[in-house]
RNA sequence: GGCCUCAUCGUCUAUCGGUUAGGACGCUACCCUUUCAAGGUGGAGAGACGGGUUCGAUUCCCGUUGAGGCUACCA
């Protein structure tokens, strides 16, 4: 028993430096899901001072795509999570498994198993309408050595399968704690296919053993997968690494994540205008926490306040809005340096301005950006809310122009004399600009915000802004006044004759 | 069906036997205020159920229920 507390207490700090991997297949995007499991590897490794690795497991040769295989590289490069070493691309290996399957079979732990695939089809479907449990029995399957060397003769085809010994498999899980499984429920299974490619428990084990992973991180739905990779292990002669599975992300239903939910993929995330800081930070919060209160963190204290202790045994549901929420923190509290370049990727995507014409105004963009961002939530927002600043002539809201400017007549005479008095000052700044306004707010005895809103459809078209003298200031004295001119015009030309 | 895993506010979580069960998102009231945000101060909101163990259980054990995963010559 002191054994196992011992185990369990030092899974928190590895007594050697770790080599973990990230191991998706390129079968669809980077998924969220996938995205967590690569940061905690990634967090572990960096934080430890080992290695993280990459392994694309591209042996499902009909549903692997070069897209999808681009689509993680992309996802992590995007959220910063470097990889050590080459990348692995499982289908090289194909000659070592069939090697590591040779070792099973001259060891007797694998034998070679002749039943027609159509035939197993055939009793399971059959055990499937008696509504028996289909059980695999090996003594159909595990042929005298005659026999075999018979049919291997004449060419036979066959699969190799695994010789599951009696016993329990257990182990000790990082998230877990001990997890056994009774040997007699699991069935020999497959490990070479009749086509002498190999199937995923033996590839995995194989790669992860050259690859001499120490940790084996990855979703709990794996879990089923461990014992027979443990006894892979074993039979192979190999380490058995470390495990630690952590729970899966479900959808606002309490399901699997999938498509049906919406945006899944990192990159779907990426062209919402979400940046990747509040990706990493979100994700870890998911399944994993701290300990403590900390909520809104950057990668560095990621790092500082990663543990495997803080691993989570529950599934987690991804709530878009605290996603959200968290983008819009990370946006105002980020150095403003840290989020230029993804304004301009946004700018440019949502083809607002140029990135060199907005460099060509730098200081001027940087001050607007510091304006826009405390009341944004993605960069996409601070785009489409910028747009008063560049274009030449608003076009106004309707419910803007219904609330706002509701007495045309009484509006196009507050404007009228807004335009003059704005036009009469010598100096274009805030503190000039409201001295001024609150001056003919108190001289025609209304308040403020009766000079303020029309105004502000008046410059923006919209009910909405940043303050309305930073409207004043970054839409600019010639432009403001023309656009006062206009909104005059245009609310005068709208009364019934 | 079998096997495995999980179970604190609607959601993410803190609690490592003794707390008025804490925080965050969301919701809500108020404050601030030229709008919208942001910010500030409050409010509503949780230990699935049943047994044990214990002086004392959200916490430890068992069962029930519920949820999820796996059950392929997919990964």
């Amino acid at each position: 028993m002191t054994d196992h507390d011992s185990s369990a207490a030092e899974q928190a700090a590895p007594a050697i430096r770790p080599r973990v991997r990230f191991a998706p297949s390129p079968t669809g995007y980077l998924h969220v899901g996938g995205a967590r499991t690569a940061l905690f590897n990634w967090l572990y490794a960096r934080k430890y001072g080992g290695q993280f690795l990459l392994r694309i497991e591209d042996t499902d040769r009909q549903r692997s795509t070069d897209e999808s295989t681009r689509a993680i590289f992309d996802g992590l490069a995007w959220l910063g999570l470097d990889f050590d070493e080459d990348v692995v691309f499982q289908g090289s290996n194909l000659a070592r498994h069939q090697a590591d399957v040779e070792t099973l079979l001259a060891s007797g732990a694998a034998y070679r198993d002749f039943t027609p695939q159509a035939e197993l089809e055939r009793q399971r479907a059959d055990a499937e309408a008696r509504k028996v449990p289909f059980a695999f029995d090996r003594a159909l399957a595990d042929l005298p050595a005659e026999v075999v060397a018979q049919k291997l003769a004449a060419g036979e085809p066959h699969a190799v399968r695994f010789r599951v010994p009696e016993g329990v498999t257990e182990w000790y899980d990082a998230v877990h704690e001990r997890i056994a499984f009774p040997n007699k429920d699991i069935e020999d299974f497959v490990i070479l296919r009749s086509d002498r490619t190999p199937v995923y428990n033996l590839a995995v084990v194989s790669d992860d053993i050259a690859m001499r992973i120490t940790m084996v991180m990855r979703g709990d739905d794996h879990i089923s997968n461990t014992p027979k990779q443990i006894l892979l292990y074993r039979a192979l002669g190999a380490t058995v690494p470390e495990f630690a599975h952590v729970p899966m992300i479900h959808g606002t239903d309490g399901k699997k994540l999938s498509k049906r939910h919406g945006a899944t993929a990192v990159g779907d995330y990426q062209h919402l205008g979400l940046l990747p800081s509040t990706m990493l930070n979100f994700l870890a919060l998911l399944g994993w926490s701290p300990g403590d209160d900390t909520e809104v963190m950057r990668m560095e204290t990621l790092l500082e306040k990663f543990s495997l202790d803080g691993l989570q045994k529950k599934a987690a549901i991804f709530d878009p809005q605290k996603l959200d929420w968290m983008n819009g923190q990370h946006l105002s509290l980020m150095p403003l340096d840290d989020v230029m370049p993804h304004i301009y990727q946004a700018f440019e995507r949502l083809g607002v301005a140029s990135r060199s014409d907005l460099e060509a105004r730098d200081e001027w963009f940087r001050g607007l950006v510091e304006l826009l961002r405390v009341r944004a939530r993605t960069v996409d927002d601070i785009a489409n809310q910028s747009t008063p600043y560049f274009v030449e002539d608003v076009m106004y809201d309707a419910d803007a122009v219904s609330k706002q400017w509701r007495d045309a007549n009484a509006s196009a005479e507050i404007l009228s004399a807004t335009r003059e008095r704005l036009a009469s000052l010598n100096v274009w700044d805030t503190a000039s600009m409201e001295a001024a306004l609150r001056t003919l707010a108190e001289e025609l005895n209304i308040s403020g915000g009766k000079i303020f809103q029309p105004l502000r459809v008046a410059l923006t078209g919209l009910t909405v802004s940043i303050g309305i003298f930073d409207v004043l200031l970054y839409v600019g004295r010639d432009r403001s006044l023309a656009r006062l001119d206009n909104a005059v015009r245009w609310l005068k030309q709208d009364i019934p004759a």
